[in-house]
DNA sequence: AAGGCAGTGTTATAGTATAACAAGTGCGCA
DNA sequence: TGCGCACTTGTTATACTATAACACTGCCTT
């Protein structure tokens, strides 16, 4: 399944697109949590960039729209969605992406490549296990992210 | 060996620091780097400290002992400390903390507990190999974090 | 109608980080 | 000796990231 690693592939955006924001929206509804302008708009934008985006690139698109012209309004959107895992945050740029399986419950790792700025997510369960057990520590959230070159910068060279 | 993850236990830390600071010293002469007074400092802050500390944390120190008051002197320090491998950055708390094993070159992962805020440091080679390779990814940096609760701070709950 | 809750709008400010340039220091070499 | 070079530090200014706090709205409930 290249399906689970899809960053660095082509890919029909227009679709996945369409089909993130349904399942946002069917979550949503199952959660009986609001998926309100704003934040479907912000998704959205998360989703047609395809890439991470700064909070305040978010905004700036917001704001051309109408929807928002003030940092609380982007922040709360995407702490909405990051809750929600309809999108994730990149640590290591304080951005934020759209999640790739929206529908899985998952702890993602991320690759990101420095020349193209693609943010590929992958799913890899289990990182901690060993230490963490070892050292009787809980864990409740994981960040794991690689920096790094992409195939296709690596050819382009 | 619970030496591998020496970030919960108590032990001598007086010894740390001073053992810390030897190596960092021997590993600059070895590399032709200079360990000036501002750079060695900021490293022993950081190893009393023995948590994690934001950058101005660290410069208020500096300042109090006349060593700069500005901002570019703290981050310069810690930018070192961290090239050269004698400290961390922890994205996550956009802070820095001392390496528990400066002698080794190694791709580091951290436990930080959110009660106490003690940041443990672990060794985890290899964890991105199979999707990254499977990505044609070639990876250069990673950051490996896990929040949660440690087990002084789950026992005293 | 009254009260509560969730979301949004807005002001203001806190916290994190770096670009750019000036100036000092040590060192090798003409 | 004195020049130039590499490196570090000092300083100003500013950019970027994030949140606290409070006002307002709409909607649902009692």
């Amino acid at each position: 399944m290249t399906e689970q690693i899809s960053g660095f592939v082509p890919h029909d955006h227009h679709h996945c697109i369409t089909s993130a924001l349904d399942t946002a929206a069917d979550q949503c509804r199952e959660r009986g949590v609001q998926f309100t302008p704003v934040r479907k708009r912000v998704l959205e934008i998360l989703l047609e960039a395809h890439t991470a985006m700064g909070a305040y690139d978010v905004l700036a698109r917001l704001d051309a729209e109408g929807l928002g012209s003030k940092p609380p309004v982007a922040y709360r959107a995407l702490s909405f969605l990051v809750e929600q895992g309809f999108a994730h945050r990149i640590e290591k740029l304080n951005a934020f992406v759209a999640c790739s399986h929206p529908a899985a419950t998952h702890s993602p790792a991320f690759m990101i490549c420095r020349s193209c700025n693609t943010v590929a997510e992958a799913d890899m369960p289990e990182t901690f296990g060993a230490p963490a057990e070892q050292a009787g520590f809980t864990i409740e959230k994981t960040v794991i992210e690689a920096e790094g070159i992409c195939q296709n910068c690596k050819d382009s060279e």
